[in-house]
RNA sequence: GCCGCCAUAGCUCAGUUGGUUAGAGCGCUAGAUUGUGGAUCUAGAGGUCCCCCGUUCGAGCCGGGGUGGUGGUACCA
């Protein structure tokens, strides 16, 4: 046959951005995952599960840019030419839900679910195109309650995993502090706002010098590429960087003499804003306080702070910090982010921290695009693969607790019947057990069974079913079965080096009758 | 989107200043051993050297263009 002839064949590749998941990550996932339902569901929260296609009109106004509004997903035309979209995230949906159904729901209506969301965009190292997200919302609370209970839920949930304190930590933000600072300091463009917003959000990754420059006048990366900055002045971004070191905590932790000034946003809240020494010195922003967005913002994450201490959840795990900044389109109010502080290290073997597992926050414009009427709500996403890496790099996964089955051989064609009999007896008594399917010789069934990682072989020949006058019985009280350890055999033949020796000791075997075979099985498998 | 690196067997990769039939290890299939997994030995299957154009007597190798992958960066609901 020329060459030519061949059949082109496809190549086996998995698409771009997509992946294989295997058997141990599999069962790993699923324990995590329950563990999170079990903790949602003590708070009260609600099922539900919901299609991968919505319309895209249904998702589509908050895309990232609207140069590109349609980029970052996957939209094709159904038969009536409306434009449908692989869901992008399950709050967008959920919206649509909410929406659709409110007429019915309870008010405040509080539902978690779990499914996979898809983005069309460039995969990088950890992120793919299809992803596994967990999501717990309350539609229909303006409160700082609902907030701070997803957040509390939120920090349940890592400990329930055996993530321990002091590895995690959930940062708090709000959306109308940065905006209302922004005020402050004579950020009025929409466009500019965005800019120093991605700016303040880079500052773990680039540290302060860095975000000067994209503050300012720009910056170049290693790679030669130009990133076009905000265009503040010294003055403007001074303000804004001394303000990262603004704290928010209660009263009696005031230590007299630290620097800056101590603000009390609202009375009923044993809380206090201490605002750093840079800021309060400059008269410029003096009239910083004198109510407005800044203040109501302070106030809504006292508000929040104060309910988490209440409950019980220090400062430790739950705590302000105003470089959160999350997703820019869509929130208005309180952010959030659950960071994990464990070390890894990157390719350079530089320690590095774990970081980001999830984050949410207030979306209380979601639902009026569709009713007209504004619905507030909150939520909180878990990323669902990126939460079982870490899992895994602290040995919290659980993995291997389903043993591989034991596998029956066929010694003999013509008698598959009884290896039927003998598999079903095992899977009776709750032992995961197979008899091989395929059609190779006894050597090859053993390879199988060893590859397969089986830790018991059950053999059956001719010699087995034998009385003592050599005569084929049926009673299963003389029939026998052998028995064979692979994870002891294989243990014992790491000591013998010929293969005559080897094949001639038949190791780690017992032969028992028929009748025994179940207590045996159990036995050995400890 | 921008910048860099890479592309040879299922996988990881060698391949000399351009030279005739393109190699290795691992894996796979089979045998040595038709009732015993490891180790060892033997044999076999498996290739559009990413694609196109060009230079050349001759290209896996050189040049141009394209495609794909990958790393960084930008964006990220």
């Amino acid at each position: 046959m020329s060459k030519d002839n061949k059949p082109s064949r496809p190549k086996a590749r998995v698409a771009k951005g997509f992946r294989d998941i295997d058997a141990d990550e599999i069962r790993g996932t699923r324990a995590m995952l329950a563990t999170i339902q079990r903790v949602y569901e003590s708070y009260g929260f609600e099922p539900i599960e919901q299609p991968f296609i919505e319309y895209t009109d249904a998702l589509g106004k908050f895309l990232p840019d609207q140069d590109r509004p349609n980029a970052g997903v996957f939209s094709f035309q159904d038969e009536d030419e409306q434009w449908l979209s692989l869901r992008y995230d399950l709050t967008a949906p959920l919206a649509r839900f909410y929406a659709e159904n409110n007429q019915q729901l309870p008010m405040p209506f509080r539902s978690y679910r779990q499914g996979w969301v898809f983005r069309n965009e460039k995969p990088g190292p950890g992120r793919f195109r299809q992803f596994m997200q967990f999501d717990a919302d309350t539609v229909g609370s303006s409160s700082p309650a609902a907030d701070a209970e997803v957040c509390m839920m939120a920090a349940d949930t890592m400990e329930a995993l055996g993530i321990p304190k002091g590895q995690y930590v959930l940062r708090i933000n709000h959306r109308k502090v940065l905006d209302g600072l922004m005020d402050v300091v004579g950020i009025s463009d929409q466009s500019q706002k965005l800019t120093v917003m991605r700016a303040l959000d880079k500052r773990d990754k680039l540290g302060d010098s860095g975000v000067t420059l994209l503050l300012g006048t720009g910056r170049k990366d290693e790679s030669g590429d130009f990133t076009k900055g905000a265009g503040l002045n010294e003055e403007q971004i001074d303000a804004l960087l001394s303000f990262l070191g603004t704290k928010i905590f209660q009263k009696r932790d005031l230590k007299p003499g630290e620097g800056g000034s101590y603000i009390q946003p609202s009375q009923e809240h044993d809380l206090v804003v201490k605002l750093p020494s840079q800021f309060e010195h400059n008269g410029k922003f003096a009239f910083w306080m004198a109510g407005g967005k800044l203040f109501e913002g302070l106030l809504e994450l006292a508000q929040i702070q104060s309910f988490v201490k209440q409950s019980g959840f220090d400062s430790d795990r739950i705590t302000v910090d105003f470089t959160v900044i999350r997703g820019l389109e869509y929130y208005t109010g309180p952010v959030f982010e659950c960071e994990l502080l464990m070390e890894t290290k990157d390719e350079k073997g530089n320690p590095v921290r774990f970081g980001s597992v999830g984050g949410g926050g207030r979306y209380d414009d979601l639902v009026a695009r569709f009713t007209g009427q504004q619905t507030p709500a909150t939520g909180f996403s878990i990323g669902v693969s990126r939460l079982y890496s870490a899992l895994k790099l602290v040995g919290k996964a659980a993995t291997q607790d389903t043993l591989a089955p034991v596998i029956v051989t066929v010694m003999d064609k013509d008698r598959q019947g009884d290896y039927w009999r003998l598999v079903q007896m095992l899977r009776n008594e709750g032992i995961r057990a197979e008899m091989y399917i395929g059609t190779s010789n006894f050597g090859k069934q053993m390879k199988y069974a060893d590859k397969r990682g089986a830790p018991l072989v059950i053999i059956q020949g001719g010699d087995e079913i034998k009385d003592a006058n050599g005569e084929v019985t049926l009673d299963p009280n003389v029939r026998k079965v052998t028995i064979k350890d692979l994870r002891l055999g294989s243990e014992l033949a790491s000591t013998i080096e010929s293969r005559e020796e080897y094949a001639s000791q038949r190791l780690a075997q017992v032969t028992v009758p028929e009748a025994d075979m179940v207590a045996h099985v159990k036995k050995m498998l400890g």
